[in-house]
DNA sequence: AAAAAGCACGAAAACGTTTGCGTGTTGATA
DNA sequence: TATCAACACGCAAACGTTTTCGTGCTTTTT
């Protein structure tokens, strides 16, 4: 790296103090205008950027927002992440992203890194694997640390903080009443370890929309998938049933892909013989043949709600009043439930 | 955000000098053991941690690697970051990200802010608009203020610097040459303009393989979508043909996935009809159904390889004797090709 | 007992900025 | 001809580290 032109310099060449070439560069009218003219053409033939770290150093400010979030390869997250750059951008400040790869040790040390002055605030989808342990010190380090962070999609109650999620709940009761519109009757649902909190409120609302339209909670119809054994192999198991569902919920695209492919691979039809529904805002549900019908979690918008609560905590540094901002969920019929 | 606390507190708390606190907490020999102790204790129980700005004003180091890619919502760039975010974090980085947008000016003001200190060095993916006007001005910028960047993917020949490409051509002749074993006889290709060097790349090979098997290149079955226009009617307009062809390579797993709805709408199966090929590691490919025969680009190396190369940069401070790795891609056979 | 050595620590510079305040030089004013 | 602004600029502190080079004191050696 070629070694940046500094005020020192320039103060050099022109055999001035370095506070004159400060001032001139910033047009001070404490200098005069030929002295700041010649300084200013000089800076700019050369290029001149004040370094950022002796900037920081003195402004205590790093005008940038890091990011935590469990998979970058899910589209959902990418799409956040998309609105989060965005939205943060559009505020004057820059995103540094981290990974947790769902491990709860990586994402305490993505924290720790974080908080150590690198950047002003965070955001943060919870790792699976913390949900499941249930163990948020971490967070509380934050907090006591004072480094203001905001939650999103993967949140936890017990956690004081500015939060974004999605209105799951809604969402799997949208779905499951939209299956029950067209006129299916046996919906099964898979979905992930109760652990899982998003997947969970979907099948809170699931279940709600059940009961309210005067349907039986039948819990064989409902697949709780382990990721570590094989997938398609749990799906065919209620795909294979005698009395198989009329209809599938999925929690998320990929079980919903995995499903229209068994039910194929049984002989039977996706939408004729199973209706199929996901929860994503994915490229697969848009792609698959058919098509899916899916709930829209509106990554972007999240993403951008997101980073704009964490810059206006920033930016008023206050430490109470947090909000939660819901995101509804918008139904997107596809081919996968066009019964007609 | 609460003050953090520094040497200087530390010190006045003991009565000592700051530069006493500092050598006692890198336990240096200097200082008395009792000494050592006592403010090591200090320190810990008040969590201390030097300040980054400090540490990077001084050591005019960052440890940041700055990426800049046109779309994150790609799965491909999802698994580049993927991928060296892992290197990095291995080799002691951390990683900005910035989007580009597909845009030449959101990537000239990227990359102009990132060199601007925020970093030690830059991976780029050029976006197709700087592709398209073929004007490299920022990146000669970079090299004369002697940032380090490699350029993977999406690169220039005429651009100096470390590389790290896919083998498109011989992907795209794999690609071909397999369609080509299962017996097919006329086979489509639908890429995207000429200005996208990767695609370009691919059709070399496309072409390549056909000529060296005896095959005559018809110039009706190569489609240049633009991407402007209704991508399903540009697909269409080949499907619909009387004179059909028996199989399309897809330059991208969206186009295979729309070729194959198309085909099926048509009433003709894939891929006893048509055969389909894709180009990505995505998850499309994956999970459509049928599942789509593709080329896998291995995203997840070539950002692990392309970290790797610019911290070795980095680290050896050589400003010659640039390298260009070539990642192969592999043929993944799926169903879309599965004839018997 | 005088000299040398060892110990435990402090002072200060350096990284690059910004900014309040001080100061010397001009020119105008009384 | 003193006096006073106005002007143009420099000084120095501050942000938080690290590190080199002292320095004063105690202990050992001869």
């Amino acid at each position: 790296m070629k070694p940046k032109i500094t005020l020192k310099a320039i103060a050099k060449e022109f055999g001035v103090s370095i506070s004159t070439v400060s001032k001139s560069l910033k047009n001070s009218h404490e200098i005069s205008i030929e002295t700041r003219e010649r300084i200013q053409a000089f800076a700019n033939y050369y290029n001149y950027r004040p370094n950022s770290f002796a900037l920081k150093l003195r402004n205590q400010k790093t005008l940038v927002l890091g990011v935590v979030i469990p998979e970058i390869t899910h589209h959902f997250f990418s799409k956040v992440i998309s609105g989060v750059e965005h939205a943060a951008n559009q505020r004057g400040y820059n995103v540094m992203v981290c990974l947790s790869n769902e491990s709860h040790q990586k994402e305490v040390m993505n924290l720790a890194m974080l908080a150590n002055g690198s950047v002003d605030g965070l955001l943060v989808s919870i790792a699976n694997e913390t949900q499941s342990k249930g163990d948020f010190k971490h967070f509380q380090e934050l907090i006591d640390e004072e480094i203001p962070f905001v939650l999103f999609d993967r949140v936890d109650g017990s956690i004081e903080c500015d939060k974004v999620i999605i209105d799951d709940i809604k969402g799997g009761y949208t779905a499951t009443k939209h299956l029950i519109n067209i006129g299916c009757k046996r919906i099964a649902m898979f979905t992930t370890p109760d652990y899982v909190n998003v997947a969970f409120k979907r099948k809170e609302g699931y279940e709600k929309a059940l009961t309210d339209h005067g349907f039986e909670i039948d819990d064989t119809l409902i697949l709780k998938i382990d990721k570590d054994k094989d997938i398609t192999e749990q799906i065919a198991s209620v795909i294979y049933r005698e009395d198989y569902p009329d209809a599938i919920f999925a929690v998320n695209e990929i079980y919903a892909a995995i499903a229209i492919k068994t039910i194929q691979k049984r002989g039977l039809n996706v939408p004729e013989d199973i209706c199929v529904i996901g929860f994503t805002d994915g490229l697969i549900s848009q792609y698959a043949s058919p098509s899916i019908t899916t709930m829209e979690q509106h990554g972007y918008t999240m993403g951008m709600q997101a980073a704009n609560l964490l810059v206006n905590r920033l930016e008023t540094d206050t430490h109470d009043n947090y909000k939660t901002k819901v995101i509804p969920t918008t139904l997107m019929v596809r081919e996968s439930t066009k019964k007609e």
